[in-house]
DNA sequence: ACCTGAACACCGTTCAAGT
DNA sequence: ACCTGAACACCGTTCAAGT
C-alpha cells in the first residue's frame, strides 16, 4: 500500500521514464543524476528557496534521508545543479563555429555569451547559486576554456586574456547581477509621480533620470534590472575595450 | 543575579557607552541602531553565516525574542546593515571633491568607486548581502545619485548615464563577484603541477594560462579572485569605454 | 515600554535499523 | 544495495506573560 502511493508520487515527477518501463519493474532506483535533475526542475518550478532536501525527496517519491545515499549533502546537490547548467550551456554553445577568423573573435564570443544568457534566463536561480559555490563546476571550467581559446586565436596574450576574463566576470556566463531596480520600489505607476517629487530633494539626478528613461521589456529581465538591452550594452562596451587593448599590445 | 550576568555580557559588546554611563543606570536599552551595529560587528568578526538572531541577541546580552521588539524580522536586520555600509561609503566618499572639471569626470568617479571598494574590503560579507536584498537601501540610493551627478556634470545625457550605471553594475559599489578562482581548487603548489598536466587534455588553454599568469597579492582579494589589479583593469576598461561613448554622442 | 519562556514549524544531518 | 524512522541540533518566529 505505501508502495503504491510512493509509485504514484514518483510518477508525477518523472512521467516519461515511468511510462516506458515494464509494469513489473516498480521504480527505477534513485541515482545521483535523477536527484540532480529533479532539483533543477524543482528550482525552475517553485524557486530556489523551495529546494530543500525534504521537498526534493518528496518530489522523487522518497524520504529525505534516502537522498543521502546518493549525495553527500546539500552542498553537493547545489554543486551538481550548477554543473548541469554548465552542461546545458556547453550544449547550446556547441553549435557555434569554433574557429572564426582571428579578426572576428569578438562577435564569436558575443554569440557564445548571449547563448549562455539564454540558458540563464531559463534558470533564473542559477546566477545566485553559481555565485554561492566555493569550488567551480567542471562543465563551467570547460566553458571558460572555450572562451579562452577564442581569445587566444583572436590574438590575445595569456596575460591579456586573463585580464579579459576578469573584466567580463559574470558577464562571461551571461548575467550581471544588478543592484538597483528603480521599477521595484513597490509603487505602481499612479502614485510614483508624487513619490518622485518627494524624492527629488534628496536624489535630484536619479529622479530626473527616472523621468527620462525607463525599462521597456520586462520579459527579458533577469532578476534585478538586468534586461537584454542593458546587458548587451555593457557586454559590447567591454568587448570593444578588450579589442582595443589587444590592438594596442 | 541574572541581572548582573546580563549586564556583564552586554558590557563586552558595548564597552564605550557603558563606561560613560552612571553606575546606577544599568544598561542603555536596546535600540534598532544598536542591534544593527552589533550585527555588522558580528558579521565582520565571525562571518555572515554566524549572523543568526540567537547569536546576535547573545552578543547584546539579551534573548533572541527581544530583538523582535526593535526589528520586524531578520530581513529588516539585513536591510539595515546594508544601509549602514552605504552610510560608511558615503562618509568615506564625502572627502572627494564634488565638482571636478567636466573633462575629469572619469578620475573623480574612479576615486569614488575605489573608495567604496575599501569599505567593501572591510566588510567582505557585504557584497553577498547587498545582492540578496530586494529593496535598495536609502544610503546606497544617495551614493548612486552622487555617481549620476558626476556623469551629468561630465557631459552625459541621462540616457547614456543610465546605460553607464548598468554597465558598471556592482563595480559602482566597488566589487565584482568573480566566478572562477583557479587558486582555490584545493591544491597546494607542490602537487598542482601534476594536476595541471592531467587537466591539460581537457582544458588546454586554461592550463597554459595558469602556467603563465598568477595572482600575486592575496591581501587585496575580495572573496573569489577579485583582486585589486583585476578590479582596476575592469573598471578602467569600462570607464574608458564610457568616455568614448560620451564623446561619440 | 521593554524583555522573556515556552512553543511551533521548519531546516540539514546522523545513525541504527529495516528489506 | 538501497531506503527509512526516530532523533538531534539548529533555524526564524509567534504569543502570552512577566516587570
Amino acid at each position: 500500500m505505501t508502495y503504491l502511493v510512493r509509485y504514484d508520487e514518483a510518477e508525477k515527477a518523472d512521467e516519461m521514464t515511468t511510462k516506458t518501463k515494464t509494469t513489473t519493474e516498480p521504480r527505477s532506483p534513485l541515482s545521483k543524476d535523477r536527484v540532480l535533475r529533479a532539483a533543477v526542475d524543482l528550482a525552475d518550478r517553485d524557486g530556489i528557496e523551495s529546494l530543500t532536501m525534504r521537498n526534493l525527496a518528496s518530489e522523487l517519491g522518497v524520504e529525505a534521508m534516502s537522498l543521502y545515499y546518493h549525495v553527500a549533502n546539500k552542498e553537493e546537490v547545489l554543486d551538481g545543479i550548477v554543473d548541469l547548467i554548465g552542461n546545458e550551456i556547453n550544449v547550446a554553445v556547441g553549435d557555434i563555429e569554433e574557429s572564426p577568423a582571428a579578426s572576428d573573435w569578438s562577435s564569436a564570443m558575443r554569440r557564445r555569451i548571449l547563448t549562455a544568457r539564454q540558458v540563464m534566463l531559463r534558470h533564473p536561480w542559477a546566477p545566485g547559486v553559481i555565485e554561492s559555490r566555493i569550488s567551480i563546476s567542471p562543465s563551467i571550467i570547460l566553458y571558460y576554456d572555450s572562451l579562452l581559446g577564442l581569445f587566444r586565436r583572436g590574438g590575445f596574450s595569456y596575460d591579456l586574456a586573463h585580464h579579459a576574463m576578469h573584466a567580463l566576470g559574470s558577464r562571461a556566463l551571461g548575467f550581471s547581477q544588478e543592484l538597483f531596480d528603480p521599477a521595484d520600489d513597490g509603487n505602481n505607476e499612479s502614485d510614483s509621480d508624487e513619490m518622485l517629487a518627494q524624492m527629488a530633494a534628496q536624489v535630484p539626478y536619479l529622479v530626473e533620470m527616472l523621468m527620462e528613461v525607463s525599462h521597456d521589456d520586462p520579459e527579458s529581465t533577469l532578476g534585478w534590472c538586468d534586461d537584454q538591452t542593458e546587458f548587451e550594452f555593457g557586454l559590447d562596451l567591454i568587448l570593444d575595450g578588450l579589442d582595443r587593448a589587444r590592438a594596442r599590445a
